[in-house]
DNA sequence: GCTATAAATGAAAGCGCTTACATTTTTACT
DNA sequence: AGTAAAAATGTAAGCGCTTTCATTTATAGC
């Protein structure tokens, strides 16, 4: 592989200039400019990014971690970003973290110690402290679907509690008193914001809340076929039921489907994302649009703005949850 | 940041000693190794891996290209990957090529700038010949889903024809004599090999496949749609649809419902891939089961087995496709 | 206790770039 | 033509680590 030496040596320049050309970041005449140019060509040069990242302390790639590298999405996360920062030139290192403290740590450390410039973090396990720190030792980050009021600057997020608190007004409107949830895993800010929305839209109707309406899943579609089950089981009674996704929606939908209840004449349900298999399921499931894509925009965006320096750019970071009906929720007769 | 300098101060040892018990990789006495680790954790030292990487011409870290980072089949194929290696301490640098030549190479450059010690490739834009000098340039890589002759050491594949092969001869058993098919895009290899499977079989059954029965589509859900419409609006007679991907067949599928055609009953479905949505689908999609969670696992053992040097893993190159009957395919009466 | 050998450690030269600073060349003006 | 300032280019010192080779220290055998 050629080195930026060899090119020198060819070009009869130095290295100071060849490295001049390929970063053109100081005036070079356009004669020796060309002539590097040639070399590089014929040469087939290609700098050594790692080598540039140590001499420069600069990587012109942003990290990204999420939880999971599967799942429609983190996968519209993902690309979102990725297509924004390509687009600029910036290359894209992902990590996943499994939802666990420990391999969010490792995850977060592994981008840092490879000299990416920002993180776009999906940190789930990882404690306020730990991101403060990061704040504190100059990394530059932003958190998506994470609010934590001391760094709210870097926060892209939805208000999930509002959208939690649609669904359920939703299913309320449409006359159903009788709602199970089927929650994600509570100790997620997401989860517990979800739900606390259900709630609240609970309480608006006077209709009380018990632990026997609620099923703490873990977002995959597998727990909503478990979540169903569960409230058949124990008898419950109950007319509609809320994912606080749609992964379990439609694992609600497909146990129905077994069970032969007929949703949405027997059964209403309602989900939570959006994400682009609700549309296709059968029937089209009612759901709560969750833009993720046009916040990993957002977040790609807000590195673009801040740590390269592109000024035309609008970072709006607040997000607002809509409520999108099909055919899976109806009025209760 | 502490550097190892800093370290090897503390800890009143050289550089030499640090970096010899940071990679153990050469005897150090238990008392100095007890100081140093000391210091290590005194400082919070965090190695610099680019500085590893730029010295050692190493990197501990495999490039991954995918064609797309969502998906199902490509975040599966990304977890199975990213989970192994990170089981063996390696890192995985994900990158996407959009099926496009220049996007796949100039993915696969930066990848190899970054110094990954290996790739994982899921190229489908990019030359054979590029490939080839890829090997010449002493790149260490493994193909997925591509089949080279001079290269079939580096493929990790599933045989595609005999997957087009058995789901069309699936619908043949069912008694079904008038078929359509909505393929991929046809410049990419497993599209063209489904293709052939489903005419060979089509041919031992001494049926006809005439360019009429044929549409296009590009693996996305939307030309499931699409194709629907094209073979019904040319008034083309036809009682199972075999589709070259799950996406496309839930295309169809969601299409026909809206048209009022009742699967499997009126029209029946075969899709190709088996992704996870495939059996939440209404009706539950018979489709050709495609490993890739197994065959990604396989290409990162490959990477460990022949550049990390791990010597107790066995590789197996070639997946075989199997039937998998579920109910959107029934009897032709 | 002394030497021969092995084990542990250190010194220093890179890895391929960037960049501050020094030097040379060009340009503009009198 | 001669000078001062500006523009172009070169020199060389790092960036934080690995690794070869040299040197020092410990171990064992007599």
């Amino acid at each position: 592989m050629a080195t930026i030496y060899q090119v020198s040596e060819l070009a009869g320049v130095s290295l100071a200039t060849v490295s001049r050309v390929m970063n053109n970041n100081a005036k070079v005449s356009d004669k020796t400019k060309q002539k590097v140019l040639d070399a590089m060509a014929q040469l087939g040069y290609q700098p050594n990014s790692i080598a540039q990242s140590l001499a420069s302390n600069r990587s012109n790639s942003v990290g990204v971690l999420v939880s999971e590298l599967h799942g429609p999405f983190f996968g519209d996360m993902m690309s979102a970003i990725e297509e924004t920062l390509r687009y600029e030139g910036k290359h894209t290192i992902i990590t996943s973290g499994h939802s666990d403290e420990k391999r969010e740590k490792e995850s977060i450390e592994f981008l840092i110690g490879r000299k990416c410039d920002a993180l776009i973090l999906h940190a789930e396990a990882v404690s306020d402290e730990y991101l403060l720190e990061l704040e504190q030792r100059g990394i530059e980050f932003v958190l998506i679907n994470r609010y934590i009021e001391s760094l709210k600057n870097r926060c892209i997020c939805l208000d999930n509690r509002q959208g939690g608190y649609l669904a359920t007004q939703h299913l309320l409107n449409l006359g159903h008193r009788q709602l199970v949830y089927v929650s994600g895993p509570l100790w997620k800010q997401d989860a517990q914001a979800r739900l606390t929305g259900h709630k609240q839209a609970l309480n608006e109707a006077n209709i009380a809340f018990t632990q026997a309406q609620l099923f703490e899943g873990d977002y995959r579609q597998d727990s909503g076929c478990k979540g169903l089950d569960y409230f058949l089981e124990r008898g419950q009674k109950f007319t509609a039921i809320v994912c606080a996704n749609d992964e379990m929606a439609s694992g609600v939908m497909s146990r129905a489907r077994q069970l032969g209840i007929v949703v949405p004449d027997e059964l209403s349900i309602v989900g939570f994302d959006n994400i682009i298999y609700a549309s296709y399921l059968y029937p089209t499931l009612t759901t709560i649009d969750y833009p993720i894509y046009d916040m990993g925009k957002m977040a790609a965006y807000s590195i673009l703005k801040t740590v390269y320096n592109k000024k035309d750019v609008q970072v709006t970071p607040v997000f607002v949850p809509k409520l999108k009906v099909r055919n899976s929720s109806i009025q209760h007769t």
